[in-house]
DNA sequence: TCTGGGGTCCTAGGACCC
DNA sequence: TCTGGGGTCCTAGGACCC
């Protein structure tokens, strides 16, 4: 095995949770819950408030009265706050390495060449304390010599050592590391997974390195294979460039149930607006969309509930008005006036880059990208809500509009919502 | 009353072609 | 009685991640 190659895995501690923190020093110490859109799940906990049981995707319903009794402070999410307070984050951790891979909001990879002779425990705890002191955020960090060895070392540097940063560099540390995982925690194994590992009495991280590689072949995937070289020691994941997604999807719960299709419209438009921004801003074109309706799929039980179509455009394309015309289009042919709908949503397919695209011989593409420009432009300047297709209907107080009880302000993003020093 | 919103990769199986 | 076989493309669905 060789040393030469080291990543490490930097994680935000409870991240939304402790962004609600950074601008409400009086949420020290207290146990803080952020629900998930729609006022839905709980998505983020304190570490106060994991002490006093709150799971994981929780419905809030269920744990109100809890949370009254126990002062829990409740927030809605607040994207516009998390991703901010994530961009600073990375630029932060860009300062020690920049080739970062960014993988998820509070995560982040990067590979450590030339570190093997210095003290990578001081290294780490280094970022911690720059991240700590530029953006008030905690991270953990964890180093080994794959991705999935990082982010068990991650996994230990949170849950058992509870001292931010751990390092595994020898066959023994390591060793002794993977015992101590449970094997549903190992990155790559889900529930499901877990629980047949289970029966080959692969209980822990350890016993999945261990494993007999055709045996994981033979009765899970080659994924899993992956994963199990990985725990080895035998890198399989490579640091990722940032590539266009693929598919961008935009959808919601409802704030109520919505049975008037002229709601819904509205709600379509909206979703088709917001999925079209993500597009314009990667530089792609889409050349499929994918329309989506749902009623409550709790209330009926092995009823269907989800209704879906996937329409293709006539042309590769990245148009406000084409996509909301055939969203519409979509919408149209599921919308059955007798049921109650939940959710909906957009999802463009195919996308391609928008260099590749083609000339319409019939149809001045010309003018529809400068208006789209200027919608952009528009946008950018007086912000998301301010210019919209008047089949959106007005933007606030829609009646699709998600519950959102608990926010807290836009702290670094609104100038009406700066935080007050008295 | 109330149960999130994004994404990825892989595989199996059917359609279709020669 | 016998009714090919191999390749590719597409889609649906299942697993995972945060």
């Amino acid at each position: 095995m060789s040393t030469n190659c080291l990543f490490a895995l930097i994680d935000c501690n409870n991240f939304y949770a402790s962004c609600e923190r950074v601008f409400n020093p009086a949420l020290q110490q207290q146990p803080v819950v952020v629900l998930s859109n729609n006022d839905g799940c709980v998505i983020a906990r304190s570490d106060e408030a994991k002490a006093l049981g709150i799971s994981m995707g929780v419905p809030y319903f269920q744990i109100k009265a809890f949370c009254d009794t126990h002062q829990i402070k409740v927030f809605s999410s607040n994207y516009a706050l998390y991703g901010d307070m994530s961009q600073r984050v990375m630029s932060t951790l860009q300062l020690f390495e920049k080739n970062l891979e960014i993988y998820s909001i509070d995560e982040a990879f990067v590979q450590l060449n030339g570190c093997q002779h210095i003290n990578l425990t001081q290294y780490a705890n280094q970022i911690r304390q720059t991240v700590k002191q530029h953006t008030g955020i905690p991270v953990s960090i964890g180093i080994s010599t794959s991705k999935t060895l990082a982010k068990t070392a991650n996994y230990l540097a949170k849950r058992i050592l509870k001292s931010g940063v751990c390092v595994l560099s020898s066959p023994v540390e390591i060793n002794n590391a993977l015992a101590q995982v449970p094997i549903d925690e190992v990155w790559g194994v889900g529930a499901r997974w877990a629980k047949k590992l289970i029966q080959f009495n692969i209980n822990t991280a350890l016993a999945l390195a261990n494993a007999p590689i055709h045996l994981i072949r033979e009765h899970f995937n080659v994924v899993l294979e992956r994963t199990a070289r990985e725990l080895r020691g035998i890198p399989c994941l490579a640091l990722e460039d940032i590539t266009p997604k693929q598919n961008i999807m935009s959808s919601r719960s409802f704030g109520k149930p919505l049975q008037d299709l002229t709601s819904i419209i509205k709600a379509i438009s909206y979703y088709a607006a917001r999925a079209t921004e993500k597009l314009r801003q990667q530089q792609s074109l889409t050349q499929a969309i994918y329309v989506m309706l749902k009623t409550n799929r709790y209330s009926q039980k092995n009823l269907p509930y989800c209704y879906h179509i996937t329409l293709p455009f006539k042309y590769p394309t990245d148009d406000l008005c084409e996509i909301t015309r055939v969203a519409k289009i979509g919408l149209r042919k599921l919308y059955r006036p007798t049921l109650k709908y939940h959710k909906a949503g957009v999802m463009l397919l195919d996308l391609i880059p928008k260099q590749q695209q083609q000339g319409d011989l019939f149809i001045n593409t010309d003018q529809h990208e400068k208006l789209n420009q200027t919608i952009d432009r528009i946008k950018q300047r007086f912000g998301k809500t301010s210019i919209a297709l008047a089949t959106q209907g007005h933007a606030q107080h829609q009646t699709w509009q998600m519950k959102s009880a608990y926010k807290s302000f836009r702290y670094t993003t609104c100038w009406n919502e700066l935080v007050d020093v008295f």
